[in-house]
Formats: structure tokens, sequence, C-alpha cells
DNA sequence: CAAAAACCTGACCAAATAGACAGAAAAATC
DNA sequence: GATTTTTCTGTCTATTTGGTCAGGTTTTTG
């Protein structure tokens, strides 16, 4: 009862049962479906929205199954969170001062604008609940996130100070205006169809929009973006 | 009871009473109260999430007086919707194919900025709307904005066909690109102040966001920035 | 094939919910 | 100041909510 809780306190479902049996292909299936269920949910409706049922109902069990899984809701609700943070750290993330820049930050455009498009769904919880205030995720922001910003940042000023890049770019900056522009076709996308008169995205579209995202924001460092 | 109703159809608060008497600086003022209070609850917790309740503690009135003015909830949101709707194309709307790209470009995306600083709340809401599939919001995007977008994609077109712009500028996405990081510092405030480290902008900040974007953006095009 | 553990769920509860409504209170008009 | 109209609210109802729990069913293990 008092095992991993320790570490990933509420990133987690119930504890698992006692263990002596087989802890459970049916305990993964399970809790992949409702996490699924939840995440599409709670997208649609926000954490107070949503209600337990309404995941119940997507996942096709009982109401009482989901709480025998999650003890609360908002237990749930952060397991959602916590299984699709990762997505977020993923790349751009062994990077040094000697890397090419217009080679890394086309790759880091490309991967972000991809990852609006495989998980949409991920983006708009993760804005939704940055929106509202950011209440289950203020601890991972001032942490984790803060400082993979600075990392990056130092990395990004490196090459400015060694002449690599346009003076009168932001590290910083440059950060959020990568990910802005990028999760902006995730987030937006109702929005972002419906004035292009599309169905939905397919992979000529997302390759248009990683080329110009690229060619406009590594221009706009100073940089020639590289051939492809 | 089938006056102007039919027009803003939902856009407006429950129809005025018969209007013998005066129709209201009381009125107004409530009106006023409850869409600002509504507002603010409704970007905390979502439409569903919001209720009348909240609302109405908000607003230091009963909840029976806010039925008084909307008669139903959605009746409300709409009107909060529509409420702030206007600020969006309330620029950068006279546009010609004879203006300079780099100032108006320039100033678009400065008046973007400022709205973000102004009126954070309402850029929120309209991101959760659009970001939860934008249920009440449809129509809108589907005919005023999408033909707005059109519009000022052609303009901008007809900059690039002159020469004026940068050949590899798709005018829809550069649209999309300077309002998603735009309203990024509005959306996503909580994560950029906490990652910067700061508790709320300052007009010096804005000023800085403003330049970077400008720079960025105009250099993307292959513009020179205007002087300041 | 038993017994133990994991899994499942209908029934239940207290609290919160959107909305209706009758009538009280306040304001505007004459 | 009387009356008409607008404004306000306490009370009520229906439904939904998150969460519990006792007891059922299925699976695993030996």
């Amino acid at each position: 009862m008092v095992q991993k809780q320790d570490l990933e306190t509420d990133f987690d479902p119930n504890e698992t049962p006692t263990g002596k049996y087989k802890a459970g292909k049916i305990r993964d299936e399970n809790i992949a479906n409702i996490l699924q269920a939840a995440e599409e949910v709670f997208v649609q409706y926000g954490f107070k929205g949503t209600s337990i049922q309404a995941i119940a109902d997507k996942a096709n069990i009982a109401k009482a199954n989901v709480h025998y899984y999650f003890k609360s809701k908002s237990n749930l609700y952060v397991a959602v969170l916590g299984n699709l943070m990762h997505l977020w750290n993923d790349f751009f993330d062994q990077v040094t001062e000697d890397d090419d820049p217009a080679t890394v930050l086309d790759e880091f455009i490309r991967k972000k604008v991809a990852l609006s498009y495989s998980h949409p769904r991920a983006s708009k919880l993760f804005a939704m609940e940055i929106i509202q205030g950011a209440p289950h995720l203020k601890d991972y922001i001032r942490t984790d996130m803060r400082q993979w910003v600075r990392t990056k940042a130092k990395v990004i000023q490196s090459w400015i100070d060694q002449g690599r890049m346009a003076q009168h770019v932001d590290p910083v900056q440059l950060i959020f205006l990568i990910w802005s522009s990028t999760q902006h076709y995730a987030d937006f996308e109702e929005q972002v169809l419906t004035i292009m008169n599309c169905a939905e995205y397919e992979q000529e579209m997302i390759d248009n929009i990683s080329n110009f995202l690229s060619q406009m924001i590594l221009t706009g460092c100073g940089l020639t973006p590289p051939q492809r």
C-alpha cells in the first residue's frame, strides 16, 4: 500500500491488488481502455464537465468498474495527463552547442507537427489544462518543463553567440513560437480544417505545414532551411 | 416576442420586457455584470463544468436572477461568446493590395499581441470552444471567419504575385501562424509566465514579444521590419 | 476441482445540478 | 401616491453527479 505510490504519487491507477495472483492482463487492458475513453471525454467536456458515467459508457463498462481501477475522478484525470506528458520531452533532447541549428530546429518543428497529427487529443487536453490555469500541472511546469526550456535556451543562445543565428532571436521566445505554431494544428484542428474546407488532415497537408513552418521560422532565425 | 430574436437568434439575453416602462439601466448593468462573471467561470471550468450557481455567486446575485436575464445556460454561454467575437475582426480589415506588407503585418501582429494582453479571457474562452470542437461556433467559422481569411489571403497573395513577399509563403498558413503565435501568450499565459518566472505580464514584456514576433515573421516572409 | 484472489456491478446515498414559478420588492410612470 | 411594470428571490422538482459497498462472477493458482 505504500509501494511505488511514493514516487509517482498521483500519476497511477489504484495500487494493484495484493499481488499473489496474476496481477493482470485484464487489468492492463481495462486500464488502457479506461484511459483512452477518459482522454476523449475529458477533451470534449473538460475536467469538471466530464462524468465518470460518460467515461464508463465510452469504455463500455459499468461505472463502478471505473472506480475499481481509479479511486477518484481527479486520480483518473491525473493518470490521463501523466500518460501523455511523456510525449513532450521525448525529442530535441540530447542537443548540444555543436549541432547544426538549422538541422535541429527543422527536425524539432517537423516532429512537433507530426505529433499534432498523431496525437491531437493529447495536445488538446494539455492545452485545456493550461488554459484553465494548469491546476494539475503547475508543479510540473515550474520544475521539469522550466528546466527543459532553460537547457534548450542555453544551447540556442550559444548558437547565437557563435554567430550562427540572428542576433535578434530570443531563445525562449523561439521555443514558444515553435510550440504555439505547431500545436495550433492539433488544438485548433476544427478551425483550421473548416477554414481550409477539409474533412481531415492528410499526410500531404502535414508535409506542407511542416515545410511552411520550417521555412518561415528558420528564415526568421537567419538560417538556411536544410535541403529535402 | 418575435422581434429582433429572428436576426441574432441566440446571441441575446432574454427579450426585454414589454417596453412601456424604462427598459433599464438596471438591466444593462446586471447583464454586463452577469456576462463578466460568466466569462470568468466559463473559462475556468468550461461550458459543461460551469454551474449557474457559480456564476450567480461571482456576480453576487441570486441564481434565479441569472435565469431572469438569460433563459438557459447555453443561451448565456452563446451570449458571452457573441459578446467577445467582435474583438476578432475589428482590425486588419480594410487592407488592400496597395498597402505595404511589412507595415500591415507588423501592425496586425502588434494588435493581436496587445489583444492577448488586454483580453486574455476572451482569447481563452474562444480557444476552449474550438478545442472542444466548436459546437457553438461551427457556423460562424464556416461562414464569416472563412470568408475573412479568404479575403485577407487574397491580398497577401497579390503581394506575393507583385514580388513584394517571398514566394514560399502560403497566405492562409501565414494567417494561422500569426494567430497561433500571438494568441499563445493569452491562452498559455500560465505556462509562459511560470517558465519565465514572472507573476504577470508587463508592458515591457509585451513590447519585447511584439518585437520578436514581428521581426521573426516578417523576416520569414522576406520583409524588412519597419523601423521603430 | 476447490479455494483464493481478481474482477465486476446493481443498488444506494448525499450533494449538486438546470430550470420553473409564484409571489415579494423595487422602480418607473402617470 | 396609486398603479403598472420591472426586478428579484425562496422554494420546489427532476435529474445527474462522485463515490461507496455488499455481494456476485470470473480467473488464477495449487
